[in-house]
DNA sequence: CTGTTAGCGCTTTCAG
DNA sequence: CTGAAAGCGCTAACAG
């Protein structure tokens, strides 16, 4: 049996298409009793509605909306973060019965679904810089997360004076201390970061959280060389694992360490116990982000909690509004017991 | 700037919009040289390809996958599970330029896309049973895992066998029993089943669990009544840590508990080890899945570990290969050191 | 309130 | 290899 058409059914129900059309689209463009009849005589013939590809190209409106993701889903959809980053928005497009297209930031183009998708929420910097200015050239809605496109509106936290607050939590005058970053520097595995060129030192959230932490260092009288900042490519535990027995075997140990995620300071904890360390007596630990699990170890994880299923929820709610304005999410320190 | 269409660069190119259909979509129907001097062309004046909406419609052709959750985005994108198989899924996806579409198992309905996705894939029983239906009864490709639809392809693990091998290991003559489990009956919230109406219980793959458990208990001599068998409605460590609590308050202790997840395990671990409870000496405690997670903990969990991760991409490569062949993958059951 | 009709932007036959 | 033309299925303006 072939697929009805709205015109098939027209045909059989004696009306003429554009009364089909408005029994579904516009109930203000014929009688209530007319409406249903049509409705339930649809639905006895077994037509649902008219069809989506067809509605797409005539109103340009599909109620899919992209979900462009810092990297590769391979990475981005294990990522406890953005996860929660995801359920927010995924909460709010529901309400409004939209659809989330999960799109890849290392993909080549936007150009695959630019036509059809209603609009961006761009969830980080895209690892393919180009992602970042077709987004800007084309004139659909976007809404940046974590990251700013100039002209579109953005939801941030202050990864800046967030960094520099539990920085200052956590160290004491005479410290000495090391960093684990993250996306610091341009390279495929982990490393200190020595003087490689920095990468978007601009625009990177990450960048900001080190100047965070280097203003509390300066301020502490504390000195950090370029050998005792480690980069990790991603936020993945294998790549933390590395770091954290670079950082562990070092000698002199550093008092205090400062990462960049969660992830990272849980993965350097873990191994820290194992190694027989004592924290916080031995080894002071910040994390960043405020993930689930974080609150579920023992000792629990100082961090600097930031709410993403909200920031998912602002951004998908932003994007639907059509607003421009940007906003900054506010942020929670927890000294935790790692400190 | 109005965005070009393919007849805008046909008039000012002076060639047919045939041609420049070919030069995009058919390369063996127009001379190389001509091909790449109309790409050039078009890259020149900003004409970045056909309209993806209006090939939607014209081919009836997406390149967008729809993955059916069971539930609701909200509860499945933090299932450490359900990430890793999303994971495998957009892994083979992206290798074969399709584009992935999330969409939630407790929808109305799967109109709203079923006009132009490619196909779908289901993984688990979709809460709302009418999804199932209507997937069954539409013409594009389903596969299905962790679940079967009449004649569509499936992709399963041997639940009832794994069940039972993981229980036999853990079980001992004269052991006291309990069971965690998931979703076995219709209930919103954790609860013993006593003699609940069962859910699904010819086709949910928890069912199948609960029989490879009762097998095992059954030939080691136990028996548990209905009133030590706890159900979670959703995967989640909010429900596992009441009915972890329920459990352990229990007089007697049951001596071994099943599990019928890792995070339901994982936070029974949690609970007892507080409770000071010596694991595996006075609890033995068996998890199912095997999530990264369960192996970072110690003690190391016991339980099944089956590879999300290649269930994702072996149910995108059956989704695109369009085959018709269900599959059985393996597993396999770690012994950890709960048990 | 209903029917007619011109496209939305493209692909693909078919004749040249 | 090219150009003309018929739709894919629908919506919305317009005239009745």
């Amino acid at each position: 049996m072939k697929k009805l058409t709205l015109k098939d059914v027209a045909k059989q129900l004696g009306v003429s298409t554009a009364t089909i059309s408005n029994a579904f689209n516009r109930p203000d463009q014929l009688s209530a009793n007319k409406r249903t009849e049509i409705l339930e005589a649809c639905k006895e013939i077994g037509y649902t509605g008219p069809n989506r590809a067809a509605q797409i190209l005539r109103k340009g409106q599909s109620n899919i909306v992209a979900l462009v993701l810092a990297d590769s889903l391979d990475y981005m959809v294990t990522d406890p973060v953005a996860n929660t980053f995801i359920q927010g928005v995924s909460r709010v497009l529901r309400e409004n019965q939209k659809h989330l297209l999960l799109y890849a930031g290392d993909s080549d183009s936007i150009t695959d679904v630019v036509d059809f998708v209603d609009g961006f929420i761009c969830y980080g910097a895209p690892r393919n810089g180009a992602l970042s200015t077709q987004l800007n050239q084309q004139s659909k809605p976007v809404v940046t997360v974590d990251f700013n496109l100039e002209g579109r509106p953005a939801i941030n936290i202050d990864n800046e004076k967030a960094s520099y607050e539990i920085a200052k939590a956590a160290l004491r005058p005479g410290d000495r201390a090391a960093i684990l970053g993250l996306r610091l520097i341009d390279s495929p595995s982990t490393c200190r970061i020595y003087d490689s060129p920095l990468l978007d030192a601009e625009s990177s959230i990450t960048h900001r959280r080190l100047d965070g932490y280097c203003r509390a260092l300066k301020e502490t009288g504390i000195e950090v060389a370029t050998d005792w900042i480690w980069n990790l490519p991603e936020n993945a535990g294998m790549y933390a694992v590395q770091a954290a027995r670079e950082v562990l075997q070092s000698s002199p140990r550093p008092d205090v360490i400062l990462c960049m995620s969660d992830i990272i300071a849980l993965e350097l904890l873990q191994c820290a116990l194992t190694m027989g360390i004592d924290i916080p007596g031995e080894l002071r630990i910040t994390g960043f982000d405020g993930i689930e699990e974080a609150a579920r170890t023992r000792p629990y994880m100082a961090t600097v909690c930031q709410s993403s299923v909200e920031k998912g929820m602002e951004a998908a709610k932003l994007l639907l509004s059509g607003d421009n304005t940007s906003m900054s999410l506010p942020y929670e320190i927890k000294v935790g017991e790692t400190i």
